[in-house]
RNA sequence: GCUCGGAUGGUGGAAUUGGUAGACACGUUGGACUUAAAAUCCAAUGGGCAGAAACGCCCGUGCGGGUUCAAGUCCCGCUCCGAGUACCA
């Protein structure tokens, strides 16, 4: 009787999704874990093998956890809103719904097909109106939520409004626009109740806004900054251009405190920290004002405020530089110097975003023709502009310290302007001194003599007294704009009654997404939600009405925009909690059951996006007290990715012939992608196949190596459909099963490591799921006894369950592999035949090799799933070695083995220590003492 | 530039707190079985020296130093590779 995977692992899948084995409760008397992977999108390539790798180590895990007496929830969804399915609606204008449907139904049978022991009755899809029903009530609730900075978490908006009424806004502290004019409570029962919303809408956690965007052309749309990856787009790497657009914006930025602090709770890799860091990007330092010297200018617009790190040394400051599009540049540049100034303000704003990355080097600006006065020298120093501030940092100003800041040096020399040298001892002729420590400031009136710290503190007290400056913390975490002109997104359940946003009540909710003709933006510039004919409310029947009846009384225009792609990702881990709620997005009770989530795997590639959205959205929901938990995932692991080997065949410049890689020489080729399902093992190319797999090839001829063979060039990228390198799980699971490939995955190498993906290993892991199998046949049948087990072979056993236990709680699946490997040549070696061993490796490495477990407890004849049971346990008396020999040395000159005796009924260990013959020889023939040890 | 990782045989990768480097697997070579092939099983496999064999010896974890009885592991200084981020004041 032969390993049959096939049959074997259908039936066990069958077993499964019939009883429901994996199901989870949300009571139970067992301790609660809860393992989560990062959903996938289901695009129409289906799935690669890269995918499953974090899949199979979570489950992997949660099966563990299941042997080791948890209540584990291991639920599993689809990201299913995105622009995949909506590019494809564009072009053959079948709706993203049912494109989104057919491919989660390949996906299905993927996933289905490796065993993976997901919770499917808890499954959420981000596009399924029952689900971003309760998306689109978050929204309202960050809508109606404003942050109080003094009690460090948000609050109800009604709440504002009675502090407002009572004692109007100069108590109030919070995290707003900073366009906003201080009123009394006078001052608020004055405004008209439009006036008053326009107010408010300055302070709520989601507000709209004209913000400059980042504007991709070709995709239509707006994109965040970790949606941007040098200067172009994410997807499709299209060109994005700034262009000034009225926005919905989450507050994030209210957050940045907290989400950088909390980072200490939670076990996160380092380096992902560090990213999250980086960029939330805080720096302390302190705000400074410097007075313009111009009469043109009136008072009240006279103040350059500037962000400096570094106020210790402002005695420093020569110069101040504005960026190009700052508001002053206009007011303050003198006739004499307008047109030069204007010239370069319309070079700077012509070069894209690209263009100014990619030239950093060369120093461009000019003078404005203005000078501030400095606030301690009262010196005057002149403004220059360059496009080196950018407009988005900070306040798009600074003051330039030459001798401290090496930009600022730079741009001092390339211009010959002055440089002050505020440090005691230092050289600056060559370059800044840019370093905090051990520098003595001088030069500098009550400041010289100081270091660092004490003079930023001083610093820092002198301006606050003379009203010129004050300590101040700033923040590279800018607001995440939340609106995208696309359909294939969930609506904002909004309306517009005189152009001010209005919330649809939570009973009328979901808000859906209206049926539309086309995907494109409309004519006008709309969003594609302008071509739905039926998109109005009416307030009075609370539906959805014909835009022909709006009339601005009873029905008025829905918003045209959509959420983006990290709305509905930023919070499904709580969905999986209490799926088919219909009252509430979580009930308390499971929330607070199952809290957060104690693992997740995913890519690193969400460092900056969803898991920052995520851990605000969850922040915000524990401070309207929907939540009882502030971070949503406790720890974090990051699956590199598996890479895929490309194929490329060498065309002759401009001719249809087609060179073996070897014969290439210096001729001038054009390298291109061929289907690696066409490439054998040897790199030789199926050149039959590769006429046939596109028209373009079918005449191409090829100049093959002396045997006849044409050999490809290779090459490690992403694994992607366009690189034609995609190796799907289908074809391993049909040739080898799904355990192989489960297996297989976790032996290629540690988790976390990127590495390209390669067939040639699988037969090693495959050989020994069969080698196992034999051990439970003996002579091809099945042959368990019940005798009692050798000790050899109880000491392979627990060598096996302590190994394999320690690397699945390191997460080091690949060495638990080989451990199961070593076991079964050691037992097959030991003909190990009893059930003392073979019941418990059964369970051991169900985790791993799902259905052949399940199918050999079947035959130790349990009637139950091998899920319910229990881990083995770890028992050291087996693992005593009786003698063992350590060698030892001193000066590396005399040498001794250390004999170790262990006999636990005596709980004592022998220690003799032997020497070698040289050794013997250099003591003059003495030998070592024998010693006895009593342990502890 | 900055931040964080990493570098071990022909290949993927092992190696608890510093304690016999190269586990395990692939590949390669040889052998068994077979008419043959596949499959399976056995043996060898870091480099070098020596030898009939056995016992051995030397060199070896990117490079150069250091600490230590002992370094892949710790410290100092480099080189290269990967990821993220970037005129962030």
């Amino acid at each position: 009787m032969s390993y049959d995977f096939n049959r074997i692992e259908e039936d066990w899948q069958k077993y499964w999704a019939e009883n429901q084995t994996f199901r989870a409760e949300n009571d139970s008397d067992k301790p609660k874990y809860y393992v989560l992977d990062m959903f996938p999108y289901p695009s129409g390539a289906g799935l690669h093998v890269g995918h499953p790798l974090g899949y199979i180590a979570s489950d992997i895990y949660a099966r563990y956890k299941r042997h080791k007496g948890y209540n584990v929830l291991h639920p599993q969804g689809y990201d299913s809103f995105g622009l995949p399915a909506e590019q494809y609606a564009i072009q053959t204008g079948q709706h993203p719904a049912l494109t989104t449907e057919q491919n989660i139904k390949r996906y299905r049978e993927q996933l289905d097909q490796i065993g993976f022991s997901f919770d499917w009755s808890r499954e959420v899809r981000t596009s399924d109106p029952q689900y971003y029903k309760w998306t689109q009530w978050i929204f309202i609730q960050l809508f109606n939520s404003w942050y109080d900075r003094n009690r460090g978490a948000a609050r109800p908006v009604s709440e504002l409004e009675e502090i407002f009424a009572a004692e109007g806004s100069y108590g109030v502290n919070a995290a707003c626009d900073e366009d906003v004019v201080p009123f009394t409570a006078v001052g608020w029962s004055g405004f008209s109740p439009e006036e008053k919303q326009e107010q408010l809408l300055k302070y709520r956690l989601t507000y709209l806004a004209e913000t400059e965007v980042n504007w991709c052309p070709q995709l239509g749309t707006v994109l965040a900054n970790d949606e941007i990856i040098n200067g172009v787009s994410e997807r499709g790497g299209y060109p994005v251009i700034r262009k000034k657009m009225t926005q919905w914006s989450m507050r994030i930025s209210a957050y940045a405190e907290r989400l950088l602090q909390d980072l200490d709770k939670i076990d996160w890799t380092e380096s992902l920290k560090e990213s999250q860091r980086n960029w939330i990007g805080k720096s302390v330092g302190a705000s400074v004002k410097f007075r313009v010297q111009s009469s043109e200018v009136n008072e009240k617009e006279r103040w350059i405020e500037v962000f400096t790190t570094r106020p210790d040394t402002i005695y420093g400051v020569t110069f101040m530089t504005l960026a190009p599009e700052h508001d002053l540049v206009q007011k303050i540049t003198t006739p004499e110097h307008r047109e030069e100034v204007e010239a370069y303000v319309q070079t700077t704003a012509k070069r894209s975003e690209r263009e100014r990355m990619a030239d950093v080097k060369s120093i461009s600006g000019v003078f404005t023709g203005a000078y501030a006065e400095h606030p301690f020298t009262k010196e005057s120093i002149p403004i220059w502009i360059g496009d080196y501030v950018l407009a988005g940092y900070g306040t798009g100003a600074v003051m330039a310290v030459p001798c401290g800041d090496q930009r600022d040096y730079d741009f001092a020399k390339h211009f010959d302007l002055h440089i002050r040298n505020i440090f005691e001892n230092v050289d600056i002729s060559e370059e800044a001194c840019t370093g905090k420590e051990g520098t003595v400031i001088a030069n500098s009136g009550s400041l010289s003599g100081l270091q660092y710290k004490e003079a930023m503190n001083k610093a820092i007290l002198e301006l606050e007294k003379m009203g010129q400056g004050k300590g101040k913390t700033n923040y590279r975490l800018r607001d995440a704009v939340f609106s995208r002109q696309r359909y294939w997104g969930e609506p904002f359940p909004v309306y517009y009654v005189n152009g001010l946003p209005q919330m649809i009540e939570k009973e009328h909710l979901p808000l859906r997404l209206p049926e539309v003709e086309k995907y494109l933006p409309t004519e006008t510039g709309e969003p594609p939600l302008g071509n739905a004919s039926h998109w109005a409310w009416n307030v009075q029947t609370k539906e959805v009405v014909s835009n022909a009846a709006i009339d601005h009384k009873t029905v008025f225009p829905l918003e045209l925009n959509t959420m983006p792609g990290w709305a509905g990702s930023s919070w499904y881990l709580f969905r999986y909690m209490d799926t088919g709620n219909e009252e509430e997005f979580v009930s308390p009770e499971a929330q607070q059951y199952w809290e957060n989530v104690d693992l997740y795997i995913g890519g690193s590639e969400h460092a900056t996006g969803h898991l920052l959205y995520s851990r605000f959205w969850t922040k915000f929901l524990k401070d309207r007290e929907y939540l009882t938990v502030d971070e949503p995932f406790k720890k974090l692991i990051n699956q590199g990715m598996i890479l895929g080997t490309s194929a490329f065949v060498y065309r002759l410049e401009g001719e249809n012939k087609f060179i073996s890689k070897n014969l290439i020489g210096d001729q001038a080729v054009q390298p291109i992608h061929a289907d690696v399902s066409l490439v054998n093992a040897s790199d030789e190319l199926d050149i039959e196949g590769f006429k046939n797999w596109r028209p373009e090839f079918s005449e191409a001829e090829f100049i093959t190596e002396a045997e006849g063979e044409y050999v490809v060039g290779r090459e490690v990228e992403k694994m992607s459909k366009s690189k034609y390198n995609v190796v799907n799980p289908d074809e391993i699971c049909a040739n080898y099963g799904a355990d192989t490939l489960r297996m297989y995955e976790m032996f290629l190498g540690p988790l976390e490591q990127a590495k390209p993906w390669n067939t040639a290993g699988i037969t090693g892991v495959h050989n020994f799921l069969k080698k196992m199998w034999k051990l439970y046949h003996p002579g091809g049948e099945f042959g368990v006894t019940e005798e009692k087990a050798s000790v050899d072979s109880l000491k392979t056993l627990h060598k096996t369950i302590k190994k394999v236990t320690e690397d699945v709680e390191n997460f080091s699946f690949n060495t638990s592999v080989s451990t199961f490997m070593i076991c079964v040549n050691e037992l097959a070696a030991q003909k190990c035949d009893q059930r003392e061993v073979l019941e418990p490796l059964a369970v051991l490495i169900a985790p791993y090799a799902p259905h052949i477990a399940e199918e050999l407890w079947k035959k130790l004849g349990h009637e139950e799933s091998i899920t319910t049971a229990t881990y083995p346990v770890f028992e050291e008396k087996y693992l005593v070695e009786s003698t063992k020999e350590y060698p030892i040395s001193f000066n590396g000159k005399m040498r001794f083995t250390m004999e170790l005796s262990l006999d636990l009924s005596r709980e004592e260990v022998e220690v003799a220590v032997l020497a070698n013959e040289k050794t013997r020889q250099q003591l003059g023939g003495r030998e070592p003492k024998k010693v006895i040890v009593v342990p502890g």
